[in-house]
DNA sequence: TTGAAAGCGCTAACAT
DNA sequence: ATGTTAGCGCTTTCAA
């Protein structure tokens, strides 16, 4: 028994009843198929009007049940309050809803087991899809999943073995540019502090970065490449250790936005000014950029398009597989 | 028909067929209940191996339908691309998913009409109960759903008016506090930009705002207490308007973070310099505070707990009006 | 043009 | 100790 007051729900059958007439014509005339089976004009506009006069709603548990379909999208972040992701999610929440899909939010917290919870969770929930940014250490669970053929969109982090549609931005643009920009100003010397080194967009950021470099025919140091994670202590710590090495360089690229504070970090500790005595560029443009105490130039991503682009490629495949 | 690869469901029934015994009997075992039926041991055991054997999964469609219980929450936020937001709703969903529910995300997108949308979607998909932060522009709709008894606790804004559960951090502590320190220090004149005037966090601030100035015997000039917004262009706008008015001034209290950014911009514009003209305080604390151009003090919001408490306050009405 | 009936997967009251 | 049955709310095939 529900705790609401309980008022008879309105239900195909009251309806039904009420009208005097079966569920299935009811059922007919409410999914817009009353022409397709002929029904008469004056049942159907009765139909419509006591539907509306009760606010009738159809139960998409029993809709689901029936129809092996929820309109329910599975979303799987590995850490939802990560400024980009947030706004990753709205603007897939906004979508979604917009095409009458809901979502179910999971927050994998950076763990593959919990990744692989959530998407049998997910699957069990009778999801009619899966928007995912995998933790990406493992892709065993993905590749399973992508075998049974369901609808699945990768978000932001790409694991090139599996073959599944993929959004992300432009990362090799992103940092080939950056440093192409440093190159220009004179900068030959250039160290990166990179992310997780097996994800995707790591690589084409790295890419982007020997890219510049070769075109300005500076050979790469590859001392001057460190680092294997996207968070702030990689960017604090792996500074440090470039700066303890003395090794020469008057730039850093940082390779997401929590490097760069750490990076900022460690560059204000051991007492070094930016852009005085070194130049800094992060990755990921974020609101507070332009108040840090140095104003980082900073790559910007364009979460909305993302967040947008992947949504939008998802229900396609959903309602390709499983039209209305 | 699904699209994925048809492998005949696991489901009751086929459980049941297999093990020459009826649906009921393999329902009472698999929820837990074979005791309390007094199934056979040797019965029970062979339901539970099978069912893990087949990786039985019940069909959280049917079990609602049946049941009137989805173990679903309906999480309604203004922004979620909001940092506040993003880490509150992070931990409610970790909180959530340990007590055995999904979130089921609705972006607000800070407008009343769409709040109301997403509570009727919401109902309709039978979610157990709501945690929303509210628009706060009006509160009949919530008032409705209070009324009829749904489970439902308030995060962050709250509207006095509605008597229901709320939860945010202590925002009159927050303010007094700050407020207090900046007297210590020796500031008279202190400014206040405020967030949406109507919304209970901000009526607090500003309470202890006054509080802490009444307690330095500080005659509280009313022209100095403006805005009405919690977004960063009031807080460009009233720093802007503030100074042009020549009012005197040493320190400015930004009762949000995006107003404190906002201020923050209008100061530089005007050549001001944080602290050495003139101090600022914001709330609401974030990642990157300490790495702004004016290392800018701020009040912490604890999101954690926040959305931690909210959520295990919701679990616990559910639980109690509809025992498991 | 409409109705009857079956069934999606599950639970629970009522047998026995 | 277990089976039978009905039903949650909906869609759809088959029949009329």
């Amino acid at each position: 028994m529900s705790a609401r007051k309980a008022k008879p729900p309105v239900t195909l059958k009251a309806i039904a009843r009420q009208l005097q007439v079966s569920e299935s014509t009811v059922s007919r005339v409410l999914s817009g198929n009353g022409k397709k089976y002929r029904i008469s004009a004056k049942t159907e506009k009765a139909v419509l009007e006591l539907a509306r006069k009760w606010r009738f709603v159809p139960n998409p548990l029993a809709q689901g049940l029936r129809l092996n379909r929820t309109q329910t999208i599975g979303l799987i972040i590995p850490d939802i309050s990560n400024p980009f992701f947030a706004r990753v999610a709205r603007q897939i929440e906004v979508e979604a809803r917009q095409a009458g899909f809901s979502i179910i939010l999971c927050d994998s917290e950076e763990d593959t087991s919990l990744e692989i919870k959530s998407l049998e969770l997910l699957e069990a929930r009778k999801v009619d899809g899966f928007l995912i940014a995998p933790v990406g250490e493992t892709t065993d669970h993905l590749q399973e999943y992508a075998r049974r053929d369901w609808p699945m969109v990768i978000v932001d982090r790409y694991l090139p073995e599996i073959k599944l549609p993929y959004v992300s931005s432009d990362n090799f643009k992103g940092t080939y540019q950056a440093v192409k920009y440093l190159l220009e100003r004179g900068h030959r010397r250039i160290a990166c502090v990179q992310g997780r080194t097996a994800s995707l967009p790591n690589r084409e950021r790295v890419r982007g970065y020997r890219q510049a470099l070769q075109e300005y025919q500076v050979a790469i140091d590859e001392s001057l490449l460190v680092g294997n994670d996207f968070g702030l202590e990689n960017g604090y710590i792996k500074t440090k250790l470039l700066l303890r090495q003395e090794k020469k360089f008057t730039a850093i690229m940082a390779l997401s936005n929590l490097i760069c504070l750490g990076t900022i970090r460690a560059l204000t500790e051991e007492g070094m000014e930016i852009p005085r005595d070194i130049s800094l560029i992060g990755f990921d443009d974020q609101v507070y950029c332009e108040y840090l105490r140095t104003p980082v130039t900073t790559v910007a991503q364009n979460e909305k398009e993302i967040g947008s682009i992947a949504t939008k490629l998802l229900i396609e495949w959903i309602q390709s597989v499983n039209p209305v």
